[in-house]
RNA sequence: GGCCCAAUGGCUCAGUUGGUUAGAGCGCCGCCCUGUCACGGCGGAGGUCGCGGGUUCGAGUCCCGCUUGGGUCGCCA
């Protein structure tokens, strides 16, 4: 049973009082953190979301009924306690803010009692995630995840105060939108109105912030939900936020410089981190090249090599036959590596075989110059040394060769590095090196469909220089989209649109799309493309990864109120759930036997 | 859909080559305690070892299947 608050006023949170207020007389609200009852006095450390405020309880002053009620308090009940602020008499706890005071209790009243909760309610939680999660409701009042929800809230706050100084409008877009089958599988919302029909979710405002910039709303923005049913990751939930804007009149130059700037505030204000400006670019060619990665973390070295050149014409079977299939044969450099025990390099060949490597050469360079090498025997010495001589490779290092087509080697290189890296604890979390990617290709094709698909969306403009080749060589267009890459991380993404229908057409055609087909999904859009389109170009952020990489969190779960596990379910609310026949019924839905 | 990891009192964990009544810290409950803040002291309760099957004289421990959670590949324009 809870008293009411009535005739009571908060005046503070626990950490708003300071060695200012000694002497005067508050209220705080809050709830029970730790008790120390020592007979005739007892303690109490009072959380909210500010942080922890110490009370003391004497007879003397809160009477015999207060002293008796402050007896009974238990872990997490919510109290409201009248009096004085004082200075403490015992020691300083140098480990609060409020350290240095503490409030002698006139009154209190118990507003709500708690049952003792099912894990504790404090920094650093070793509790699973499986029954944190069931119990957000508890989990959100821990204080790590409490800075994280501020630090979000800080970010977002923020983000519109620059863009409205900026000029940009925030305007929101629907939520029950046209399904286009295009890209991640949609959510979908059936119509009561229209038996057999179906709304998608957005995966994002994507085509609506085009036609806002069709409508002369020339600098739009806004914190957009999005959705998309594939499976998750650490860094991926069904349901995440964008910060969204599209602008009109411009050209990648400007859409970068806004965003740096913008990074810039919103880094510094919120974590006080200076971002140099300009930020790196980098062409996506490069990237690959030197990183085997479309989003390098360029906080360490160990680069790709390409040494292609170099191995041709050698014994090895594996490097020959994958320079004759058109790949290549790259490797990278772990310094210092080479006496790396074989257990730990098998190891490392498994990890390159979960990334479609066959397998994974190797040479380690022993301290006294001679080689180790699972492939020496195919080679001639003069062979190995060039090899070596190419890898930059000195006494002590290990490298690690992949051969295969492009895409495996880049893909194998680009995330042994990185394990590399994490294993070597060669990254600095207090390091942040922002990178734009640009020039990505405009097309992908797809082997198993055996068409191209757009690798940003349809209506990404190609590069001007490449335009002649969009008949001719289509896997060779590049497009005007630019991804900002922050410690290996995509933070975010867009490009400059198609503004020009005959471009769009021959886009269409690249994809495979009759003119039919794309009306038929887009045909809102290119209709009104018909009516005077401004050139525009827009980005998009992922939030939650953003303030997850600013609180150095592992999983965007951290910094997110109600997320979802792995399979999109959601522990504590038991969602999706199956719904009432009736309901069904109205929507003209039958559901198969599972 | 594939691969890898985990599951033992409320929480976090230990538990040897399979061997008696499964332990610890914290938490919880009771009593005592006027300066604690990891309060202290004394006492106490609390576990079908995730579920099902198998091997064995005997399974927390070994094997198989499943469930749940995590990571990851595929997937994510």
């Amino acid at each position: 049973m809870g008293e009411s608050m009535q005739g009571m006023k908060r005046t503070h949170r626990c950490t708003e009082v300071s060695n200012q207020n000694i002497g005067e007389k508050i209220t705080v609200m809050g709830w029970v953190q730790k008790r120390r009852n020592l007979g005739s006095l007892i303690f109490i450390d009072l959380r909210d979301r500010s942080g922890i405020l110490q009370i003391v309880f004497d007879e003397n002053t809160v009477g015999t009924a207060g002293f008796e009620k402050a007896g009974t308090l238990r872990s997490e009940f919510v109290i409201a306690i009248e009096g004085q602020v004082v200075k403490r008499s015992g020691a300083v706890n140098e480990n609060l803010a409020t350290g240095e005071i503490e409030i002698i209790a006139e009154s209190i009243r118990i507003l709500s009692e708690s049952e003792t909760p099912p894990f504790p309610i404090e920094e650093d939680s070793q509790t699973k995630d499986e029954l944190r999660l069931k119990h957000r409701y508890l989990d959100l009042r821990r204080p790590d995840i409490q800075r994280n929800l501020i630090m979000r809230s800080k970010v977002t706050m923020l983000t519109r105060a620059f863009m409205e100084q900026e000029g940009f409008l925030e305007i929101e877009t629907p939520i029950l939108c046209r399904s286009t089958p295009e890209g991640a599988r949609d959510y979908l919302v059936p119509s009561r109105v229209h038996p057999g029909n179906f709304y998608a979710l957005p995966q994002s405002p994507q085509i609506y912030k085009q036609l806002l910039m069709c409508s002369g709303y020339d600098r739009y923005f806004q914190v957009a939900k999005c959705f998309r049913d594939e499976d998750l990751r650490a860094d991926r939930q069904p349901e995440f936020t964008q910060l969204d804007m599209e602008l009109s009149f411009v050209d990648v130059d400007d859409v970068i410089d806004v965003n740096e700037r913008l990074l810039q505030y919103v880094f510094k204000e919120a974590i006080g981190v200076d971002v140099a400006l300009p930020l790196t670019r980098m062409p996506w060619q490069e990237a690959m090249d030197r990183f085997g990665s479309d989003k390098p973390d360029t906080r360490f070295g160990m680069e790709l090599v390409d040494v292609s050149a170099v191995v041709k014409g050698c014994e090895f079977a594996v490097f020959a036959g994958a320079l004759e299939n058109g790949g290549s044969v790259r490797g990278i450099n772990a310094k210092g590596q080479g006496a790396m025990p074989r257990k730990k390099i098998d190891k490392l060949v498994e990890f390159a075989k979960g990334y479609g490597a066959k397998g994974l050469a190797y040479i380690c360079i022993n301290e006294d110059g001679t080689l180790k090498s699972s492939f020496a025997k195919f080679m001639s010495e003069a062979e190995l040394a060039e090899l070596v001589k190419a890898m930059d490779g000195a006494s002590g290092d290990l490298l690690l060769f992949a051969a295969d087509k492009n895409k495996v080697v880049w893909d194998v290189l680009g995330a042994l590095r990185l394990e590399l890296a994490k294993q070597l604890e060669l990254l600095d979390p207090n390091q942040y090196n922002f990178l734009w990617v640009t020039e990505f290709p405009l097309l992908e094709w797809s082997e198993e469909d055996e068409r191209f698909y757009a690798m940003h969306h349809p209506f990404t403009m190609p590069m001007e220089e490449d335009w002649a080749k969009i008949d001719s060589d289509p896997g060779a267009v590049r497009a005007k989209a630019y991804d900002i890459v922050l410690n290996g991380t995509e933070l975010g993404g867009g490009s400059v649109r198609i503004h020009q229908n005959d471009i769009q057409e021959r886009m269409f055609e690249a994809l495979g799309f009759t003119k039919e087909a794309a009306y038929e999904q887009f045909g809102f859009l290119l209709d009104a493309f018909k009516y005077g389109v401004p050139p525009h170009a827009g980005l998009a952020y992922g939030l939650d990864r953003m303030v997850m990489l600013m609180m150095h969190s592992d999983s965007i779960r951290e910094v997110m109120a109600f997320p979802k596990v792995k399979d999109a379910s959601c522990l504590m609310s038991k969602a999706p759930n199956q719904v009432d026949g009736k309901q069904l019924e109205e929507l003209g839905i039958a559901v198969a036997e599972l």
